[in-house]
DNA sequence: ATTCAATTGTTGCGTTTGCAACTAAATGGA
DNA sequence: TCCATTTAGTTGCAAACGCAACAATTGAAT
C-alpha cells in the first residue's frame, strides 16, 4: 500500500469507499446515473419502497434522495405514488424502463467491486471481515440516537483523567 | 443491525463511513470545519505537505482540496508557499493558530471514532480487520491505474461464459 | 536547443449537497 | 373533539462538489 500514515479504520474505509464509488460513478455515467442512483435502482428491483425506507436502505440523505428521485422520475426510470394507507408516505417503484435498465446491468453491479476488493481472500476471511464490519455498524448504532454525546463523554473522561 | 439487505462489503463500508463522517462533521462544525478540513489539519500536524501529497493522504479530490485550502488559509489556519525546488508545487503548512487548534482538539480525533467502532473487539480482531482492509486497498490499487478496464474485463468474461 | 509530454495546482461551470424550514398527514393524549 | 406532537416528504438557500479546461513548470527525447 502507498505511504499512508493514517491507518485508522475509519480513514481506511473512507479510502476504499471513495475509490469504489469513483469506479461505480465512471461506470454509471453513461447511464446518466451515479452511485446513489444505481443503489436506488437495484434496491427497487427487490420491491417497492417508501422514500424513507429507500433513504435508510441506501444510506442517502433524505433531501438528497428526494431530489434524486425527481431526476430519475424525469428519466422515466421510476414512479412515485402516494400511499393510500398512509397519506404521508410516498411509494417509489420502478417503471418498465427502469426495471429493464436494472436487469440489463445487474451483472456488473456491486458483486464485481466486491470481487475486486476481496481478491485473494479465503472464504473464511471474507466471512470474518463481513462479520466484523457488521459488528462495527452495530457499535455505531448502539452509540446512541445522538452519538455525539457519547463522543463528548469520552473526551471529557479523558480530559479529566 | 437494521434490516439491511445489501450486505456487500462496499455498501457496508459506505454506511459506516457515512455515519462516522456525519459524527465528525457535527463535532467539527463549531470549528468552522468539516471532516476534510479536520483531516487536512491533523495531517499537517505531522509535517508540511504539497497539495498533491495532501490530496493523496487525505483522499480529497484535488480541486476540492485546492478550494478547501483557500478557505482554511482565509481562516488563518494554514499557509501556502511555492516550492523553491520545484516551481510547480505548493507547500502547505500550519500557522501557529492552526497548530494550536489541531493540538487542542487532537484527543477527540479519529481515535475516538475508532474506539466506538471497535468496541468489543479483541486486539487480534482489531489487528485482523485492519490487515484485511489494507489488503482490500492493495487489491484496489492493483486493479490498475484505470481500474474500470478491469471491471469491464470481468463483465465480459462472465458475459461470454 | 527545441519541442513534446507529463506534472502541479487553480479556476470556470453546471450540478449536487445538506441543513433548516416548511406543508401535510397521522397519532396520542386530555 | 381538540390540540400538541410526531412522522413523511419536499423545497429554499448557500455552500461545496467534481469534471474538464487551463496556465505554469519540469522532464525527456532528439
Amino acid at each position: 500500500m502507498r505511504d499512508i500514515e493514517d491507518r485508522s479504520i475509519p480513514f481506511l474505509m473512507h479510502l476504499i469507499t471513495g475509490q469504489v464509488e469513483e469506479l461505480v460513478n465512471k461506470w454509471a455515467r453513461p447511464l446518466g446515473l451515479r452511485i446513489e442512483g444505481v443503489r436506488v435502482l437495484f434496491r427497487l428491483l427487490a420491491g417497492d419502497r417508501t422514500v424513507n425506507e429507500l433513504a435508510r436502505l441506501t444510506g442517502v440523505e433524505l433531501s438528497t434522495l428526494s431530489r434524486l428521485l425527481t431526476r430519475m422520475e424525469g428519466m422515466g426510470l421510476l414512479a412515485r405514488r402516494r400511499d393510500a394507507a398512509d397519506g404521508r408516505s410516498v411509494i417509489v417503484s420502478l417503471t418498465a424502463k427502469g426495471r429493464k435498465l436494472a436487469l440489463q446491468h445487474q451483472p456488473v453491479y456491486f458483486k464485481d467491486y466486491e470481487t475486486i476488493l476481496m481478491k485473494g481472500f479465503s472464504p473464511e476471511e471474507a466471512r470474518h471481515v463481513r462479520d466484523l464490519i457488521v459488528r462495527m455498524l452495530d457499535n455505531l448504532e448502539q452509540s446512541g440516537a445522538d452519538p455525539i454525546s457519547a463522543l463528548n463523554a469520552a473526551g471529557d473522561r479523558r480530559a479529566s483523567a
